[in-house]
DNA sequence: ATTCTATCCCAAAACGTTTTGGGGGTCAAG
DNA sequence: CTTGACCCCCAAAACGTTTTGGGATAGAAT
């Protein structure tokens, strides 16, 4: 078995409640006493139980994240990032990151937010994907449980989140479609529940108002945030009678597989059939061709996420509730090549 | 606060032991006394509180993962699939995973594995990115602490693994290449005691043999398995009086940055400079030129891995300690492409 | 009438911490 | 000599489960 607070206590002579509050630097154990305890413990390997500490305190000094993976082959780069952003910024904190896969809407979600949170596994929670009107908002808000999520949902709680303006920025991308000569211009987007879809449409339909383009909804498809949906959603467009000369992606992954059945087309990507993308994945500047596309700094989100998390769970009133972040407009020879 | 398990038991006037037991299925509660319990416990809103449960049962029903994020803007895929296979079989298991970043060999990362084990945070952990001779596995193998590992080190002790014979199929890249008339192949590797370098060079050396070339030290490089590091080992490469023909990367990502710079260099592709990698990371078919490479089942591996981990941590005896998977050669244009 | 078995239940201990609420010394001031 | 103020330290309670080792009742067998 492991060494425990006893053992420490027995071989320095001291009560466990004097080992204990020596480690956690309390002021009414001696200078000396704590060098003592502090030397011995560290030879002995003592290390705290986690279990016996979270069941005291009364927290778990972890914070959880579900992985939205639908799919047996999920690598969506997005979430390598992600994940390595909350990471590091929880293990400045002093936290764990306890990550769950399921996919979106399951019971095993539903579960796993339950057992988290009612089963005290977890301090507070990070949510993204999130959905116009989210389930999970309205749960942790109900259950007043420290949570904040990447984008809005439009459930009027309080809480704090980060953003990027989808809407605005996607229209950038048809402001720039638009200037390169495109009259039509397809979007494939994602399951219409989802904030992001919702912002990025909006976007979409600014860009065409503004520059007086119709809305064709034949030119406007739902894919699902994966290479495979943006495969065959493009499939569709390029089979259409008239097919558009721009498909505009919600994002990054659907744009690759859109790259993939264009070059399986022989249509080469570029002035002719321009393509875009949305999240600015990095790595992906090496897509066949370079993707434009709108380049958010997903590390940087992640990290501010916890942050804001880190202090909603120490009661320290938040300098700022909601963050909105600049991101960039990437422009690479998927709509100016060749 | 939240509903305890005597809240539940005062509610319907038995002992929390009945209660307790009614819930974990035993036999000697009756039937009509669980159904009522579960159904109060249900309605109550009754979930067990992990740090007690953990406590008593010594043993935290966690795995640990500690990703190997050595630089901030950490987007390499194949963790974002290695990570989703982890947390699906995990959960099969009724696991949770928890991660935590460290950069490798860091005292962070030390720390993190102590504060696991010997704090019973997790009840097992998986390792990947593993060295020659590395001091996590002697670590755990002493401490008798419950592991598995993605590639095998060549410490002399006994676990379960899962492994692609690195060296054989690096070979066969070779071979490739020298079917293709290359004669000056470069290597762009990664830290020297790392096993997956050892192999590969391994395997690039066989190669070389094979077809009777000479090992030229210039055209072997050392990267960081980054495709920053690709880059600036690529841009090595090309300014060469004599540059080679073909570049054999370690694995995608380093080929990704070598694809980066021929390209800035206006060096196309394909027949005249050939690149390849290593992983088959799903989506990188869309890479400028598609790269050839080695495709290995990222998600299976992770799953195979918790299944023997979840197996130790159960005391099963394995099936079998040492599982060889077989990727597949992927030729594309990067090396047959223009 | 006693013993035995089967069935259903429970009180108390245990897990390893942290926190609460003091308890003895020593020393200086009254 | 008492009082108060410090300074160190500690016993015991508490956290919410699971597990141990029975105990009570009822019916069947002796």
């Amino acid at each position: 078995m492991s060494i425990t607070i006893k053992d420490v206590a027995r071989r320095l002579n001291l009560s466990i409640t004097t080992v204990s509050r020596a480690i956690d630097g309390y002021d009414d154990v001696s200078e000396e006493t704590r060098h003592l305890v502090i030397q011995t413990a560290h030879e002995m390997g003592y290390v705290p139980n986690q279990a016996a500490r979270q069941l005291r305190r009364k927290r778990s000094d972890t914070i959880g994240y579900i992985l939205p993976a639908d799919q047996p082959r999920f690598s969506d780069p997005f979430f390598a990032e992600f994940i390595a952003g909350l990471g590091d910024e929880a293990s400045m904190h002093g936290f764990d990151l306890l990550v769950s896969t399921a996919p979106p809407g399951s019971s095993a979600e539903h579960q796993a937010y339950e057992r988290w949170t009612h089963g005290r596994k977890v301090d507070g929670v990070v949510l993204n994907r999130i959905q116009l009107n989210d389930w999970r908002v309205q749960y942790l808000a109900r259950a007043q449980f420290p949570f904040v999520t990447l984008e809005r949902s439009l459930d009027s709680c309080d809480y704090p989140s980060v953003e990027v303006n989808g809407r605005l920025w996607f229209k950038k991308l048809l402001d720039h479609l638009v200037s390169l000569g495109h009259q039509r211009i397809a979007y494939i987007g994602a399951s219409p529940n989802l904030k992001i879809q919702a912002d990025r449409l909006a976007g979409y339909r600014d860009g065409l108002a503004q520059h007086n383009l119709a809305y064709d909804a034949s030119l406007v498809l739902e894919g699902d945030l994966t290479s495979e949906g943006g495969y065959r959603a493009g499939e569709h467009l390029l089979n259409l009678p008239k097919p558009p000369t721009a498909i505009a992606c919600v994002d990054d992954m659907t744009a690759m597989g859109v790259l993939h059945i264009a070059r399986q087309r022989g249509r080469t990507v570029g002035k002719e059939l321009a393509v875009t993308g949305f999240d600015g994945i990095a790595g992906f500047e090496h897509t066949q061709p370079p993707l434009t596309t709108i380049n958010q700094p997903v590390y940087q989100m992640a990290r501010c996420l916890v942050q804001m998390l880190a202090d909603q769970i120490a009661r320290k009133p938040l300098p700022e509730k909601y963050v909105q972040i600049e991101p960039v407009l990437e422009i690479r020879q998927s709509t100016v090549g060749e």
